[in-house]
DNA sequence: CAACAGAATATTGTTGACAATTGAGAGATG
DNA sequence: CATCTCTCAATTGTCAACAATATTCTGTTG
């Protein structure tokens, strides 16, 4: 006998992805995107109607997005998004570019000639948009490069990964378009080729010291500017 | 007018600390003790009924316990003790001496003359101890030294700090005691000497590298035992 | 007897209501 | 007029009930 694909009352409301993820990926949203600004505070009840669920799934969300450290919970207050100072800026960079150079490093360890063939190939790419300046081309393809690096790490570095990822996401919750300042593009991807270099030579320490250098100039481009 | 100090109806109810932190902290006593086991799912109703209290906290505290690593939830089936299998050992194995190498490299570039004493005192001590032959008393003031490390990296690493203190719960959850065999103590506090004496010196990269081979090893002797 | 459909059960997801706590403003007092 | 206390409103903490979903058991069928 045949099965009906779809067996239940009414088709309409649906819903595989459980609700306190939607919530939460919209309090993302908002909070990366500025429309909460850090310090302030979510107020459960509010957000709760203007999502139209009840508060149960806002407090799970919240609690979701501690995890992630964009904001921070205070007993029978609420909870804040999170306010980044300068010096939490700078932590977050070290541990980033601590990340990095683990996730450049365990690549190393195991590269094939594929994935070196295509990082290898990705340098001249870039190369290629800054001879034809096209800076947003550019950041795209470096945003690609990196994620591909944490990517190509395998699963034997996932967790070092997410919390790449996750150190991403924080620092964006520093004061608007601090960081984004174009460095040298020329500088940047001298150092991308030095990072492909010692992972196609295997040399497991050098591409964790370049992973983790390209990053830190990141941190540096920060202090100059103030 | 003199005021009560306590005007409340009945004093006996009075709960300072907030349900779900209690919550929270007897889940982790019995996750770590081994009471319920890697892999069991937290049953909220059974365990809500066990506590006292209503499945509002149990689920919240469930879900603080997945921002530390030791329960993962699955949509609409639970949230289950986090089994941990080698593979996930390994990493946090390296994420660890990666945490424990930057607070020692962070100690290192400001570390004052009373904390280099403390250090060096606590080695002396351990050394002792060895000599005594005592050698739960060493295990114990080992932890301390840890601790002191990484406390006094001070406020510019509090956020490596917290994730070394996580990375040592969860790895905890690894089947039993296969972790705590003891190395050489010996050899063990020749590293701890290393690591002082590169702080001692300001040597902010020898510090890290000590502080990160000395937990390395403890990845190593794991790996040995299979 | 094996395998499958279907009901019964157990468990999580969600909701709205109530209790407890915090913060702010009104009013009294020196 | 400053300060302190008390009351009140706003908000979080907790609870118990209901809805949706997953799992288990059972009876039927080939």
């Amino acid at each position: 006998m045949e099965l009906d694909q779809d067996t239940r009352p009414h088709v309409a409301l649906r819903r595989q992805r459980p609700l306190v993820l939607e919530v939460r990926d919209e309090l993302e949203r908002m909070i990366l995107h500025g429309d909460i600004a850090p310090g302030d505070r979510l107020n459960e009840y509010a957000l709760a109607e203007q999502l139209g669920v009840s508060r149960a799934p806002v407090r799970e969300a919240a609690r979701s997005l501690e995890r992630e450290g964009l904001v921070t919970a205070v007993a029978n207050e609420g909870v804040y998004v999170r306010k980044l100072g300068l010096e939490d800026a700078l932590q977050l960079y070290d541990l980033r570019a601590l990340m990095a150079g683990h996730l450049c490093a365990v690549l190393a360890s195991h590269a094939d000639a594929a994935i070196k063939a295509e990082l290898r190939g990705c340098v001249a790419h870039m190369d290629s948009l800054i001879g034809s300046g096209d800076e947003p081309g550019y950041f795209e393809l470096n945003l690609a490069f990196h994620d591909r690096i944490a990517e190509a790490a395998g699963p034997n570095a996932d967790r070092a990964r997410a919390l790449y990822i996750a150190f991403g996401k924080e620092v964006r919750l520093l004061r608007r378009r601090v960081l984004d300042g174009a460095a040298s593009l020329t500088q940047s991807n001298e150092e991308h080729d030095r990072i492909v270099a010692a992972i196609e030579a295997g040399d497991v320490e050098g591409a964790r010291k370049a992973g983790a250098w390209h990053h830190e100039n990141g941190k540096k481009r920060l202090l100059d500017r103030l």
